[in-house]
DNA sequence: AGCCTTTTGTACTAACTGGTATATAATTCG
DNA sequence: CGAATTATATACCAGTTAGTACAAAAGGCT
């Protein structure tokens, strides 16, 4: 049994963590790691320097958490899209979920990770082996799911699956490049739509 | 008849524009432009600071002129991998331009425009206005290849010609991310080919 | 030569950078 | 209550930032 941890001693912080991390999100998100100082994240967050310095051990241990945070919490939820059947349904609910975050109520930000983390990865080994990671797992759960939709009938067995693969990341990739590029949402999903329509054309997904 | 310029008056310059230019985008294309100084610039272009102010305007007017030179000169050179044929041997020479470039000498650095444009084209409307119209002038490009293709009997007539240039311009995107994020450029090579592959396969791009 | 124009190099500034020392406030434990 | 512990807030630091003032240098023009 695990008991509840024990409250502890001494004067108890002012703020929740999440919280902090979350702000120091929004932060990073707009303007990238090396486009935000300390007293900007002290203010957005209402932690002072010496709180923050304490809590994660400086700006790049703060962008740590967030970048963890939103791969944990943050990114589009992709298990949740790819469980729908036929198989494009599936794959529509992968990327209207990538457009929920890239075009979300706060702006046409693109992608945290895909945005900020490559700028931050080339001198950051932490970073790095967390984007190599999030690509790896994301190419294995879209192969599976598709090796799924083949078992499902939902698709021509002949077809390469890691070619497939490869073409929805490749769109995923370029949704968040070009959500940050500032293209709207609608023209977006027209792109992955006709995406869809294409190899549903040249090899039906079938409806049921 | 166009006479040569009369030399001007004054002290000449010690320096040439496009050689500073070249060594100021090879710094902020490795790290970015918040994550430059005028300094670093300085030190790098032999320029000092008051010259780089009076011919650039600043830190941002030097980083635009970077980005001019990149899609002038430094950008993959589309016009010319794509001029092959039949379809397929063009569309292969462009992305293999594009591996030039992205994993050249200098370091798996991605594209310029892609990697760093989009972290400045948020605050900044000229160069937001530039990556709209380079990816707007990519995809009139290839959509016109493609066209081509298919009067030259390269193609399928049937295929949906957007669709495809879609598919194309996000695997050029996910290639730029990709090798930024440090994928190997025979890894990338083989996602390509895999990719005309399974393109050709189901559509096959004729030898003639 | 001597004047004009333009660039160069040094030195400077005021603001900001990430990070820290120190004193004080809030809480638990005895 | 008082001691121990933990967090907060202010003030500070040395280094860096983008940008500038100014005098000297280098060339053309007459």
């Amino acid at each position: 049994m695990e008991q509840k941890e024990s409250r502890r001693r001494g004067r108890p912080p002012a703020y929740k963590r999440e919280e902090v991390v979350e702000q120091a999100q929004r932060l990073f998100w707009k303007s990238g790691p090396a486009g935000v100082s300390l007293d900007e994240l002290g203010d957005a967050t209402g932690l002072h320097k010496p709180s923050l310095y304490s809590a994660f051990g400086g700006k790049a241990g703060l962008y740590l958490a967030a970048l963890d945070s939103y791969i944990e919490r943050g990114a589009p939820d992709v298990q949740g899209a790819l469980a729908r059947v036929p198989l494009r349904a599936a794959l529509e609910a992968f990327f209207e979920a990538d457009l929920d975050v890239f075009c979300g109520p706060e702006g046409r930000r693109g992608c945290f990770l895909i945005g900020t983390a490559i700028e931050a990865a080339a001198d950051n080994a932490a970073v790095a082996s967390r984007v190599a990671a999030v690509f790896a797992g994301l190419r294995r759960t879209l192969r599976a799911r598709i090796e799924r939709g083949v078992a499902d009938g939902d698709l021509r067995p002949d077809l390469d699956v890691d070619a497939l693969t490869e073409i929805i990341v490749s769109a995923h990739i370029a949704l968040a490049v070009e959500a940050r590029a500032g293209s709207e949402r609608t023209e977006l999903r027209r792109r992955f739509v006709s995406l869809l329509d294409f190899l549903g054309g040249l090899a039906p997904l079938s409806e049921a």
